[in-house]
DNA sequence: TAATTTGTTTAGATTAATCTAAAAATTTGT
DNA sequence: ACAAATTTTTAGATTAATCTAAACAAATTA
């Protein structure tokens, strides 16, 4: 098995590297980390030496397969956690985090096994995210900014970009939690915030900020 | 908080500390925490250093106070998370320690205490030993072995003091888990087994090894 | 009680992960 | 295309936890 410390560094490799497919540089991941970018190239080689990421000195780093799976499997155990500590526990969604932070570095399979059976096989975690299965397969589903749409468009709140504490309590707060219904009343040109309906009852106006990072599924 | 290997040392510390109230040597905690008597050393002189606990060089060492409730923490949260494991999760009663002992580690007093109020505040691990409370106070039972007993005794299956799979695993076949009910029908002079009645039904012989590790409420 | 055995500590190294400061490579801007 | 700025890597230290071998203390035993 990988340290504590490798593993923190595929996780912050993967996320990196999601979406654009890309090589990810030395400094983002530092950033990631909090570490500095000495740190990082140390690691690199290590990794690199172990075969689970593909290391060109100064062109940055992707993940083999190796190492894509072993991210795979720490991102579903950190949000099989989580949907643990919400369902089970009673945390709200912007405590569970740093927890599963933690929950996330245990190993052994039959546990993360029995716990997604004991959790009824959730597909997504509090925030949304989508929860790998025992094999490592992700279903993406195609989401939405909404930031992104248009007047008397409308759709279902589903996840969130942004993770912190502070902007999940602000989303709960305007009622916007997961599985909300929007409809985009207005878009206002003078500073591009949103005025939208929730739940067919409540008006409300949202900074482009807020919804950057507020994903719909139309 | 204290590093996972430190807790490790206390954890150590407090078990081979229980029962007889006397100072604990180097060596016992090497053996114990798999590691060499040097090593001990140096991590003696960092627990006294941070006052968890009271070591004179060549006197071995006690837990101070805050020593005893970091180590009574590290042990409430182990069992609570075995429990969880048979519980929830479906587990044997031999299948859990070294899951639990990863999971001990966690840090997080919130975590803790909706775990113990999810498990509805059990008062035993599956082995029958005592979950300290919130508070760090732990409500030991009178246990006695099976070895100690005489003949026309009866009582119940509440504890063992061996907690190997492998003999998790014998009691099991044998139909001595907790909760059984036991009465002694005979002790037998040329080896020191021990022949009793199992719930009132079957009969059985267990050697005397197998007797001292077994603890009953009478 | 002196000698031997056993147990403990010190000294000096090692490994993993980190850091700062300086050197080297790459990218950017004119 | 070259100089400047940025990014990345190397070099050399540091900290936590560990080890082996040697020195030292305590307990045992003859």
């Amino acid at each position: 098995m990988h340290s504590f410390t490798e593993e923190n560094y595929l996780k912050a490799i993967y996320h990196l590297s999601e979406g654009n497919m890309e090589a990810v540089s030395t400094n983002q991941i530092a950033e990631m980390t909090n570490t500095k970018a000495a740190s990082v190239t140390d690691m690199l080689k290590k990794l690199a030496e172990k075969k689970l990421i593909n290391y060109i000195k100064y062109q940055g780093v992707t993940l083999t397969n190796t190492g894509v799976n072993a991210a795979v499997n720490i991102i579903r155990k950190h949000r099989l956690w989580e949907v643990f500590l919400v369902e089970k526990l009673g945390f709200k969604w912007d405590e569970v985090h740093d927890i599963a932070e933690e929950l996330e570095h245990i190993n052994s399979d039959t546990l993360v096994n029995r716990l997604d059976d004991f959790l009824g096989n959730p597909v997504a975690d509090p925030h949304g995210d989508p929860i790998p299965d025992r094999s490592g397969l992700i279903k993406h589903k195609k989401l939405v900014k909404i930031s992104d749409m248009q007047t008397g468009e409308s759709g279902t709140v589903s996840g969130v970009s942004e993770h912190s504490s502070i902007f999940l309590k602000l989303l709960e707060k305007m009622g916007l939690t997961l599985g909300t219904k929007i409809i985009i009343s207005e878009l206002i040109e003078f500073d591009g915030s949103i005025m939208l309906t929730i739940d067919q009852k409540t008006e409300r106006t949202i900074s482009r900020e807020v919804a950057k990072n507020i994903l719909v599924i139309l």
